[in-house]
RNA sequence: GGUCCCGUGGUGCAGUUUGGAGUGCACGCCGGCCUGUCAAGCCGGAGGUCGCGGGUUCAAAUCCCGUCGGGACCGCCA
């Protein structure tokens, strides 16, 4: 357990922490504070205690230990010596001393803990989180904890250095009917009333700029109930910033610039220019807006190759394929459940192909669709995918977007390293698309940011949100790292006629608009400034940095998957009279 | 809403494929021995609703159905 931390002063009960004492202190008299890590009796004479607090272990010798349990915290007052020849162990940053003469006193007792507080085993999570307490002492959470407090100071300074100032936001605001859904508070002294808790200070952050803060920005909690997965909890933390008179080109240097700085007090490593990428480019090679970009394994254009083919598997607007080196073994059994799994995502089927050995040893397909392929298909397959003897090769043939994303799935499943494994690749993806694909139950496109994101000034010039909505591309970024979406941003839209062009596409009337987002369009009447801002998620960044591939490892009192708080038992039912209070009324469970 | 995996003394696992007595391993716990250990060692002991309910069977941890809990993912997450 090594802190990463500067421990700070040892005051109080203690003299000095467990992890500190080195043979330069060999003659002081201190005092240690801690808990009872280990026990080891040699008799009436001689016994040992491994004293443990966040910072380390050191070895004290007693007379007497038999009624020092695990857990039991302890200060251990005595002189610090050298430990006799053959006799130190190098396995702890203290191994060379042990304390002597050793005066204990019981600060407090403990029954056995319910699992082992060393991580030689792993522990069920339920168990876990039932005992967080415990778990927290883990060195493991402990030094994730510390990780976040130096990424969230590195973040901090960045800010501040850049002329940017906290601001802190509501946590009890007016429900808005877009985006995810609300957790919501009743109101006391408005019976029937709600708040909603923030899915993001999205909008008070644009009347901050409205307001001249200029460059604003905020370590912010973040509630959306939606359901749980690694990297999503209910509530998380985000960095929110947003910056007047700039565009895209300044936020992604001060978000980068933060990233940066974040990274490097971790690992020590400078992440440099962060590559960028296009959205269709990105969906284009990879199948994704938030390309694992660790591995190879890129989804490859075969629309032209079957352009006139005789194949009706192949007769769609578009054929795209990948290859997975050396899956030529894969039994049949394995390709079923591939193209079991190939369906649930959307796709009419899965086409796969075995590349063996042919006529002098050049690839050749077998197995699968490949025997309704013309050779000249065939040839042009094996070369578009640089198949060799041994590998496998799938085909999704369909609309570009489920060819997109099922391959992009795909490749995710076939060749996704751990999380924890190789560098941090670091992405930009720009020019999201302003509308989703598919268009609304109403016919109308939806928004895939949110409604004030800008519009591509080239697109905008050409009229494309009237004639051809979905093709237009907003001025809309994603921060992406080892596939994970680490945030998103834009640049917002300040002026009226743009704002109504968007409306208008949306469908949203006049009433609407003021309806929903009254007081932002209320505020924009008072010269909104040009800006631009971004969010990203502070327990992603902190997991990826601190190895984990779960963001409840970096969480001190997550949630498990249903939403649950095992430790606490939340969510928990309400008295009647806080029900009556509230104006409220259970209705019994529909089953 | 859906797919998949897991659930066995306090903890981690094996046992489930092919039904045959709660069987086993490691750690922990309790007691004893032990003057240099450090994942101490040795001896002894306690500790079980095999998640829960139902079914099949002479017999179920094991097979079937349901259900609860945990996890991974799809949908969802402007």
């Amino acid at each position: 357990m090594t802190e990463i931390l500067s421990t700070g002063p040892a005051v109080g009960l203690r003299t000095h922490w467990c992890g500190e004492l080195r043979a330069s202190d060999i003659g002081a008299t201190v005092s240690l504070c801690g808990w009872v890590e280990n026990r080891r009796e040699h008799g009436e004479q001689l016994a040992f205690i491994d004293l443990r607090d966040r910072t380390g272990i050191t070895q004290c010798v007693v007379a007497k230990a038999h009624d020092l349990r695990s857990e039991y915290v302890l200060r251990i007052t005595g002189t610090v010596q050298a430990r006799f020849e053959g006799a130190t162990n190098d396995k702890l940053d203290t191994g060379e001393i042990e304390l002597q003469d050793c005066t204990v006193e019981v600060l407090s007792t403990s029954e056995p803990a319910p699992f082992p507080i060393h991580e030689r085993t792993e522990v069920d999570e339920t168990i876990r989180l039932r005992h967080r307490y415990l778990d927290l002492r883990r060195a493991r959470l402990q030094k994730n904890l510390q990780v976040r407090t130096i990424v969230n100071a590195a973040i901090r300074r960045t800010f501040i250095d850049n002329g940017f100032v906290e601001v802190e936001t509501p946590m009890l605001i007016a429900s808005t009917p877009e985006g995810a859904r609300d957790f919501v508070v009743p109101s006391r002294l408005h019976p029937g009333s709600f708040y909603a808790l923030p899915q993001s200070p999205q909008l008070y952050k644009q009347l901050c700029m409205v307001g001249g803060v200029d460059r604003y920005f905020q370590i912010a909690r973040c509630l959306r109930d939606e359901d749980l997965r690694a990297d999503r909890q209910f509530e998380f933390t985000q960095l929110d910033m947003e910056c007047s008179f700039v565009g895209q080109e300044e936020v992604l240097d001060f978000v980068t610039q933060s990233v940066r700085a974040a990274v490097s007090d971790i690992t020590g490593e400078d992440i440099g220019d962060v590559p960028r990428m296009t959205w269709e480019e990105a969906m284009e090679r990879y199948g994704s807006d938030k390309p694992d970009t660790r591995f190879g394994m890129e989804l490859v254009e075969l629309t032209e190759v079957f352009a006139d083919t005789e194949a009706n598997v192949f007769k769609a607007p578009c054929v795209k394929g990948i290859r997975l080196e050396g899956g030529a073994e894969l039994t049949r059994k394995q390709i079923d459940g591939l193209v079991d799994r190939a369906k649930l995502w959307g796709a009419k089927g899965l086409a796969w192909m075995r590349v063996v050995a042919g006529e002098r040893q050049a690839p050749a397909l077998e197995g699968g669709v490949a025997k309704f392929l013309s050779e000249t298909e065939s040839a042009a397959t094996i070369t578009a995918l640089d198949a060799a003897p041994g590998d496998m090769v799938f085909l999704v043939a369909d609309e570009r977007p489920v060819a997109r994303h099922v391959l992009g799935l795909l490749r995710v499943d076939l060749g996704k390293p751990p999380m924890d494994e190789g560098s941090l690749e670091f992405l930009w993806v720009t020019d999201f698309p302003m509308f989703d694909d598919e268009l609304g139950p109403d016919g109308r496109p939806q928004a895939m940011h949110h409604p004030f994101t800008m519009p591509n000034a080239e697109d905008l010039e050409a009229g494309l949100i009237e004639s051809d909505p979905t093709k237009v591309r907003s001025v809309a970024y994603d921060l992406v790292c080892n596939g994970w979406e680490l945030g998103s941003g834009s640049v917002r839209i300040h002026r009226s006629d743009v704002q109504q062009r968007v409306f208008d596409a949306l469908g949203i009337a006049q009433e609407e608009a003021q309806e929903k987002f009254g007081f932002l369009l209320d505020a924009f009447r008072f010269g909104p400034p040009p800006h631009a801002g971004f969010a990203y998620g502070i327990d992603r960044l902190v997991a990826l940095l601190a190895g984990e591939t779960n963001i409840r490892e970096v969480i001190a009192f997550p949630k498990t998957q249903k939403g649950a708080d095992p430790l606490t038992d939340a969510p928990s039912e309400l008295e009647p009279r806080v029900l009556e209070e509230l104006g409220l009324r259970v209705l019994p469970r529909l089953d």
